[in-house]
RNA sequence: GCGCGAUUAGCUCAGGGGUAGAGCGCAUGCUUCACACGCAUGAUGUCGCAGGUUCAAAUCCUGCAUCGCGCACCA
């Protein structure tokens, strides 16, 4: 080891250890350990994803706590897999079979697309896979699932069958969000809502009765005009009171409307007057339908007009033609004003267009045990992290609506739905196929094609991409797999997907299952950048993970960011938190080489504390590691990764390198003897090897490195499966530790004292120390290390006037400085230390003289208040007595 | 509109009824034989604003402001 570079070069050390726990098989899980089980399914990422800083936390955190619960002696599943991703997928692979050959889906046919996808899959499916990989991530990958594998989709048809039967599963025609650019309906929740600036336009209709007299009315989509099949006012408006019933005429393609009356209607708004387009919003289609209105469909499934009517509008993009619609009404003297508007429309999540609401032939589920559902989380059945997400939950499953389940794609889960073909072109001339338009015999829903001879069509439509990953929990695992490990111990993932994933697998855990599909569900904060933006490709603020692996380590980005994901709120990345993570797997790497400088013999391979022969910086590094393990356990139990993260920092750093090595330094230099060294190495290794450990789920691969190197595993075996270990390093220890925190305090002290007075750092200086505790003797040696000094302990000492001291814990501390002596120097510094001591013990007394402070506060509190103001006293004495020394 | 977060050092963030914290950055000094991805020392805060509860509030309560996020939307 002493032979390697001074710096730590995490690419290669990495890569050998992710290929060598492969090779030992060192993530799979064995469904048939006696070992308590703990398990997470992944949140399947996109087959056809880049790995970024959320896939980054998501998983690490994941990581953390499967390698966590290794080390508790669990039998671990961690369960991988992937997403097809219905509409991104197919948008992509029609994209580039466009740009390669000019051609769309319908050209080459549904067969042959399909084939190109899953080519795209084979190609770029792994992608991802490997970066998580290369993250560390313990997946068990023997179990790796993809959401369209055959088994999977036998499950997902099984699953709509089941659904169907039981009458959950229903077709209708309805309103539903379309999206014009990837041609295919969607569910509420992959509608956006983005505000918009818009225009109002103000226009009028003519009274057919009273040819001249106007109807104002406004609208934001002229475009749908020729939809029109009424005017609605409020019944409670007086000024249009005289007007129910009445008509007006629809310039073009003229017709006759009626005006009606409707609650739903704003006085407020506008005119107070509102067109009716049944077919093109979802409000209108409401009063349209409580009104028994026309239905005229003015739009193309591309957003084109579709109005033959009207052939200057026919055809043109339903934007283009919202001016030409206005233009119109201006020529025809039908406009009033157009008014500047702001309001919010609903975007497509994918194709990033405005969805128009269109009313077609879907498929739609009536959830399953929403009950259930909601009163699982609301119970605390299952435990939302953080706890506000519960309300989240809640607040859906309350307003909670059918869900469209097909979408006009081809690739993912085809509908297992046959019809006779007899019926078919009946049926798609009429558009209107509900279920039960259908005679029993000519609708068939099943895995197969039915076998009894006649010509059967299959539905075309596939069913959204989150009605397959609904079932991830279970669907994944085999029989015995789940017989282990359903249901799942945690589940982690964002909290922007609680409605599309989180609440529905509960519902499919329950339904399919009889069982909750996970016990605790972590929500992971959102990456934003520094000026608190999401990351977005499109706005280049998202760092690639791989370049910060390149460049930190994998082990230091998980740290780097780990350490500073806070509960509950937003990230804001910065990358120096990650190359302060590489900075501390190099302080790791470098407290262990100077080990090994000293000695490659790995004296404390067996992990125990020597009995004999221990200091007490030994016994309170000891001690403090306990405490570090304890404390971590318990910031674990509230999934407080970053205070994690943070107390392993802490340890190594402050406690382990700047104290205890430096401490006992001197034992690992040839000039100590052997004794001295033996115990040293042995306390060294008893707790960097516990430290290793604990550090392991955070950075797994430099602790497995440093492990074995050290010998701190045996040949062959791996940090990571090995169980911490119960019992404490030490019992007891206290005064040790407050022995050793006296004499790095005051070790402190003294290098204040030496920088007040510009003594360089390095320079020895001889300290004396008067009135000192009676311990202090055995000490002397550390002290003057840390300190940079020789120390002299004397029962009295007649300082020459002006000499540099201080009050410290373990006695009257002096520095006397030849040719460096100032007296008023020395007063100055004593004046101001004395000012600082006066005013803590003022604050103290002010304190203790609130007659309700004492009367009032617990007595404990008092007392320590008290003893406060004596030890501040005591310490005042002694600097008014070194200031009169002065004369 | 309804709901939920956030507001602490120049920056990123911990904390939490009883002495304001870390890292980075900054200043000064160190090529000290583990580490300059480092060491030592130091400076820096009306804990968003205003009330209230309390012996005691940065912390609990109420209101307000600013930023952000959900949900619902009026064409």
């Amino acid at each position: 080891m002493s032979e390697l570079p001074k710096a730590y070069e995490p690419q290669a050390v990495e890569k050998k250890w992710y290929a060598a726990w492969l090779e030992h098989s060192c993530f799979h899980a064995d469904e048939t350990s006696e070992k308590e089980a703990y398990s997470i399914v992944i949140p399947p990422p996109n087959v056809t994803g880049i790995l970024h800083l959320g896939h980054v936390l998501n998983n690490t955190i994941q990581d953390i706590l499967c390698r966590r619960a290794r080390q508790q002696g669990k039998e671990v599943l961690w369960l991988p897999g992937t997403d097809h991703a219905g509409i991104a997928t197919q948008t992509k692979v029609e994209q580039e079979l466009r740009e390669k050959e000019g051609k769309t889906r319908r050209d080459i046919g549904r067969e042959a697309f399909l084939e190109r996808v899953w080519d795209w899959k084979e190609k770029h499916g792994g992608i991802i896979i490997q970066q998580l990989k290369r993250l560390g991530c313990s997946c068990d990958w023997d179990r790796e699932r993809f959401t369209m594998d055959d088994d999977y989709s036998a499950e997902v048809g099984r699953v709509f069958t089941e659904l169907f039967h039981e009458g959950l599963i229903y077709r209708g025609k309805r309103m539903v969000n379309w999206c014009p650019v990837s041609l295919t309906a969607l569910s509420d929740e992959e509608v956006v809502m983005q505000p918009q600036k818009s225009k109002l336009y103000y226009m009028k209709y003519e009274l057919v009765d009273s040819p001249g007299e106007f109807l104002e009315i406004s609208t934001t989509r002229p475009e749908t005009l020729m939809g029109d099949t009424a005017v609605a006012v409020n019944p409670k408006d007086e000024r249009f009171e005289h007007l129910i019933g009445k008509k007006v005429r629809r310039p073009f393609p003229a017709a006759e409307i009626e005006i009606i009356a409707d609650d739903h209607v704003d006085v407020e708004f506008g005119t107070g007057a509102l067109k009716i387009t049944p077919a093109h919003d979802k409000a209108d289609f409401e009063i349209g339908q409580r009104h028994e209105l026309e239905i005229i469909d003015v739009l193309h499934p591309d957003g084109t007009v579709n109005c033959p009517e009207c052939p200057d509008l026919d055809g043109l993009d339903r934007f283009v033609a919202r001016k030409k619609a206005a233009e119109k009404l201006e020529q025809l003297g039908l406009l009033i004003r157009v008014e500047e508007y702001d309001n919010n429309v609903g975007f497509s999540e994918r194709a990033h267009v405005p969805i128009e609401p269109r009313i077609s032939m879907q498929w739609f589920l009536k959830y399953p045990c929403v009950k259930e559902t909601a009163d699982a989380v609301a119970s605390g059945e299952i435990t939302y992290r953080p706890a506000r997400w519960a309300k989240t939950h809640a607040n859906w499953m309350e307003n909670i609506q059918d869900w469209c389940i097909s979408r006009q794609l081809w690739w993912g889960h085809q509908i297992p739905v046959w019809y006779r073909q007899e019926k078919v072109g009946e049926l798609q001339a009429a558009e209107s196929l509900d279920v039960s338009d259908l005679e029993a015999g000519d609708i068939y829903v099943g895995a197969e094609t039915p076998d009894d001879g006649g010509n059967w069509v299959r539905d075309e439509d596939v069913m959204d991409t989150w009605f397959s990953s609904w079932l991830w929990p279970f669907s994944t695992m085999d029989e015995a797999t789940r017989a282990k490990f359903y249901p799942t111990t945690d589940l982690v993932t964002g909290p922007d997907i609680i409605f599309f994933w989180v609440a529905r697998m509960i519902m499919a855990g329950y339904r399919f299952e009889q069982q909750l599909p996970f016990k605790n569900v972590f929500f992971t904060s959102i990456i934003r950048d520094l000026e608190g933006r999401k990351m977005s490709k499109s706005l280049g603020n998202s760092p690639d993970p791989i370049d910060l692996m390149d460049q930190y380590g994998a082990d230091g980005l998980r740290f780097g960011l780990m350490r500073t994901a806070p509960v509950g709120t937003d990230v804001r990345f910065d990358e120096q938190l990650v190359a302060e993570g590489r900075n501390f797997a190099n302080k790791l790497y470098n407290a262990c080489r100077f080990r090994q400088m000293a000695t490659s013999d790995a004296v404390g391979r067996h992990g125990l504390m020597p009995s004999e022969g221990l200091r007490p910086y030994h016994l309170d590094i000891a001690c403090k590691l306990d405490a570090l393990s304890s404390n971590l356990a318990k910031s674990y139990a509230d999934y407080r990764f970053n205070d994690v993260g943070q107390q392993l920092y802490d340890f190594l750093w402050s406690e382990f390198c700047d104290k205890f090595l430096e401490a006992v330094k001197g034992d690992l230099r040839d000039t100590a003897t052997a004794e001295a060294r033996e115990v040293t190495l042995a306390v060294f290794d008893a707790v960097m090897s516990r430290y290793l450990q604990l550090l392991h789920p955070y950075m797994p691969h430099i602790t497995e490195e440093l492990s074995v190197r050290m010998a701190y595993v045996a040949e062959g075996e791996f940090i990571m499966q090995k169980v911490y270990p119960a019992e404490p390093l030490v019992a007891g220890g206290a005064e040790s530790s407050s022995r050793a925190d006296a004499v790095y305090a005051t070790a402190g002290r003294m290098r204040n004292l030496k920088a007040e007075y510009n003594v360089a750092t390095r320079k020895d200086v001889k300290f004396i120390i008067i009135k000192s505790k009676s311990w202090l003797a055995e000490e002397t040696d550390v002290l003057g290390l840390l300190a940079g000094g020789d120390v002299e302990i004397l029962d009295g000492y007649d300082a020459a006037k002006g000499t540099p001291a201080a009050v410290t814990d373990v006695g009257e501390v002096y520095m006397p400085l030849e040719g460096l002596i100032d007296v008023d120097a020395e007063k100055a510094r004593l004046g101001k230390e004395i000012a600082k001591v006066e005013a803590e013990v003022k604050k103290c007394e002010g304190k203790l003289s609130n007659k309700a402070f004492v009367d009032r506060a617990p007595t404990e509190l008092v007392d320590r208040e008290k003893e406060r103001r004596d030890e501040w006293a005591q310490k005042l004495k002694q600097l008014e007595e070194m200031r009169a020394s002065l004369g």
